[in-house]
DNA sequence: CGGTTAATTTGAACATGTTCAAGTTAGAGC
DNA sequence: GCTCTAACTTGAACATGTTCAAATTAACCG
């Protein structure tokens, strides 16, 4: 169940050359295209040692995820340090989960199943996949903290997590997205990061007070149930 | 593809047949764990037979949830006639929903994540499951209009549908339910419904007329598009 | 009743994720 | 350099969803 780390110089190879043919051959065929035995056919190896080094199947998805997720920091990177509107930063920002994930829009759809299955491994509401999501949800936080938006303690605590669980959202809407050039999803985003900027900004009403405690709380039992 | 309707009497029984032990055996081990050749054994009939008249296991899914979808509209056929509160219409018919689907408890995670393939024919959002779906929305549409609740008629127009994507959103929570008698998410439906009414309440106030309208269109945009 | 056709049924065959016991390799300790 | 152990590798075997061509059944027509 585990995930094996290699203790030797082969087998850190080996590891290596079979995550690569898997994301080679996952974007070449999508996920259930590709089989086990491609895979290690491609990487050279034995059916068995494939399974030495991933537990499942499924676990060469988690490590695709965390490829992916590498790209998206890197290419928001500058965003981050430069700009200083949140709206601007949170467009930036999930504009380029959809760019970076372009690639693999066709693998996205089975992908997103597996990740949804509570029994998987790879499900990020737990398990295996917590380091990934909470790096994400860092993410956010740093699209939120380095922003020059004035907001309440209460929402700026649960914002990352509802943010991660917004682009979550919007990542499942882009794999239904068949417009060209995926712009339908881009409007979709603009809007949405917009209308979010917005009403954080008007929680501050007073006569919104009430709900927005109660959501906040809701939320923040949630989290730590 | 398309589901195989029996021209015969004898089509008739074994499509029941099969039916009436896949459902049974889902209930008594759980979705993965029910293999095709157990449900063709219990039925009594061969595996090719099953695939006659379900194309796939996931077939016999859907018509899994069309018969919780039955055993819940009847049960809160009482309330929906009764109640003019909409708080209270809402509150209990997402209570049904869980308590409905409380012996399924075991098996929803899989079938889950079955649904939520955007390439499966029982995603909601296509295909297959369209008519289903589409009964689900009207049973929300009756929780909404049966109300003696004033509703702007735009709200009103995409209510049914947002209740049914947060039905949705329960029922993912309440598979990670583990508190004794899911009373976890008891506490989590009476909260989130309450809140729901409350701020369709609110959306009359002057300060959230715009955003309300571009939510709106929003959703509008999409269900279309 | 005999024949013809469509529906139904069957089980073998296939593809693929996964397991496992046995074989092979490499490096540490002497 | 030899030995021993742990790491690594292998391929056969297994379980299960799915396909399909052939066999069987039932029903309708003359």
């Amino acid at each position: 169940m585990a995930i094996e780390a290699p203790k030797t110089k082969r087998g850190e190879t080996s590891r290596a050359v079979i995550l690569s043919a898997a994301l080679d051959l996952f974007q070449e065929r999508g996920y259930e295209a590709t089989t086990m035995r491609a895979i290690a056919d491609r990487a050279g190896v034995s059916l068995g040692s494939s399974y030495h080094y991933f537990p499942s199947k499924e676990h060469l998805v988690l490590e695709f995820y965390r490829h992916t997720h590498e790209l998206h920091a890197a290419a928001i990177a500058p965003l981050l340090s430069r700009e200083k509107d949140l709206a601007t930063r949170l467009r930036g920002t999930v504009r380029a989960v959809v760019v970076t994930c372009e690639p693999f829009h066709a693998v996205a759809g089975s992908i997103f199943s597996t990740v949804a299955n509570p029994s998987s491994p790879l499900n990020p509401f737990g398990g295996a996949a917590k380091p990934l999501r909470d790096d994400v949800v860092e993410l956010y936080g740093q699209v939120v903290n380095g922003s020059d938006a004035r907001i309440p303690a209460d929402i700026a605590e649960m914002l990352p997590l509802t943010l991660w669980l917004y682009q979550m959202g919007i990542l499942y809407f882009w794999i239904f997205d068949r417009s060209p050039g995926r712009l339908r999803t881009l409007e979709v985003i603009d809007e949405t990061t917009d209308l979010i900027v917005r009403l954080v900004g008007l929680a501050n009403l007073p006569v919104l007070r009430g709900s927005r405690k109660r959501v906040l709380g809701l939320m923040k039992s949630i989290v730590e149930g």
